[in-house]
DNA sequence: GTTGTGGGTGAAATCGATTTCGCCTATGCT
DNA sequence: AGCATAGGCGAAATCGATTTCACCCACAAC
């Protein structure tokens, strides 16, 4: 690999030099070409290991996120990684697994890394992010928030919550169930209370203790969720998913026993980008996952760029996507 | 941030005596032990940045891939990072959409950062790894081939194609049509191969030429396919889909038009992760991606540490997971 | 008593960029 | 003509680790 000095000799000028060719200030028309050509000719690639070390910050974001299995994880990362690239910055996509050590091991990483910022979907609300803002790193936190006074990009889970479950109403189902994540997690917390507030006129108050389902959001706890659903003296003729993985599991098993929608109703928070049914028969209220990533790398760039306002939150609402559903 | 200088003052130790004590040489248990609570009090974490220079290596591999929203391969990024994780590498995912440039750029940007080396799904079958491999930096490729004399992990394509098929022909089905990917892309041609050569014995060669579309490796191709094949004059009673998307676009298709299996017979080469059909309807050759992934970091490891043997090449077998459909 | 041997240690070189500082030259202004 | 200013450029410091080299000391062997 040719180093900088390698092209400095064949361009007979120093280091120095070459890096402001490399850098955009004021070098004669001369040297710069010669800079060029040199530079061209041993194929120079300047390391981003020195680089990083002079400059005590690398062109590089990171990302962590709770689930590189979920589409809806993905799908944020694909809009961080197009407005990242456009600006000529690298993405670490680093996947927690939900746990607050890996999560604590990757901010540890992106720090001694000397990486630009930190986009994170915490794992869970007492992530720690002393270490990597006391350094002067920004951090973005998507999906969810943190104790930190610091820009977030969330959905408007209350609000897609109730939507989801309106959808139900409107369509003639009455004893709509609620399937959500971790009762600890934010995001799985408001979209039953989303769901809740929609309920509140109904049913009674008891009655809908029995019908809501904190689980895990993955596709087990949906499966899980659903079979104790169904297995109610009173089972629900409906029901609200918490998010994607949840709303697949819930419908596996509606699917096995030949209950599937409009049979009984299902409505997912969140999108179901492999779905294999047909638009009509859920509803389906679509968190724009990759405007949330978009929006959290451009809040991202610019406090790399110095911005120092105070802490920002943007919240972005979900969308009905196919409401037309009709109680069987 | 503490440096190592800072740690040394504190202990009244040298600096080198500092990096020997973390990277387990020969010091006095008393240094080490002075030397330990220094960095714990100044909570010093070594700075890779600088590591990295001197060492001319990060313990970091670079995992490219052509679409980080395919679960395909996300599945198969797991199984890296499971095995990379475990020998204390940290894994960049890279995302190349499939186009050669940008995986070049992230080549580079693997060189010039020092990885230690690359797994890479290759975006095409000319991508280029001379620079790479010039340096010495082990890659190893997964899922489809290089020109390069490298280590790869593939799967057995033909067979996985051959057996999807077989699987209809069993069931009763007699038009056995293909959707596959690309004809550039290698893995597309062999799946259909596979199907071309069990149904050799069952059509024309001229009629499977009719039934055979090459299109892309997404839903969108699946859709497109699907709907083509069903506006033939003569349609296809089944259909076999070379991956996981064209699967998922096909059965969309098939769903909006009430043809749902087993009322046309659906084969599909690769997992359908988060469908809700029930799993009777569909015949799943299921792709060990997360294996495909383990063995690669696995032989990338054993390279990395200092392994020349001559190249190897892996194939994983697919497996057929629900063989127990019924013609209508 | 001398010579080896080997483990522990620190000084200094090194990785390859960026950046400060100061020198030199050319130009503009009075 | 004389002086100020600015732009171009190189020497050298710097970022924070690792690693070589040389030294010192203790102990063993002869």
């Amino acid at each position: 690999m040719a180093t900088i000095y390698d092209v400095a000799r064949l361009a007979g000028v120093s280091p120095a030099t070459v890096s402001r060719v490399f850098n955009g200030v004021g070098v004669s028309p001369q040297k710069t070409q010669a800079v060029r050509d040199a530079a061209d000719e041993l194929r120079y690639t300047p390391s981003r290991a020195a680089r990083t070390l002079r400059k005590q910050s690398a062109e590089v974001i990171a990302l962590i996120i709770p689930d590189i299995e979920n589409p809806y994880f993905t799908e944020l990362a694909r809009g961080v990684e197009d407005v990242a690239q456009r600006a000529g910055f690298s993405v670490v996509l680093c996947n927690s697994d939900s746990e607050t050590e890996k999560e604590a091991t990757y901010l540890e990483i992106a720090l001694s890394a000397n990486m630009a910022g930190v986009i994170v979907a915490p794992a869970s609300a007492d992530t720690d992010l002393g270490p990597t803002l006391a350094m002067g790193r920004p951090v973005v936190a998507v999906d969810r928030g943190t104790h930190d006074r610091i820009d977030r990009v969330v959905m408007a889970n209350l609000q897609a919550g109730r939507a989801a479950t309106e959808a139900l109403l409107a369509a003639g189902y009455r004893r709509v169930a609620c399937l959500t994540g971790p009762r600890e997690i934010e995001t799985a917390h408001e979209r039953a209370l989303g769901w809740r507030a929609a309920m509140a006129t109904h049913l009674p108050d008891a009655e809908l203790d029995s019908l809501l389902r904190y689980s895990t959001f993955r596709v087990g706890g949906g499966r899980d969720g659903m079979t104790e659903l169904l297995a109610l003296p009173e089972p629900p003729d409906a029901i609200v998913a918490g998010n994607n993985l949840l709303g697949v599991g819930a419908l596996q098993v509606l699917t096995e026993r030949g209950l599937t929608p409009p049979e009984v109703g299902v409505s997912v928070v969140g999108s179901l980008p492999f779905t294999t049914l047909s638009p009509q028969a859920v509803t389906i209220v679509r968190l724009p996952a990759r405007e949330m990533g978009v929006q959290a790398a451009e809040m991202l760039l610019e406090r790399i760029a110095g911005d120092d306002e105070p802490a920002r939150t943007v919240v972005l609402p979900g969308a009905v996507q196919a409401a037309t559903l009709l109680r069987a």
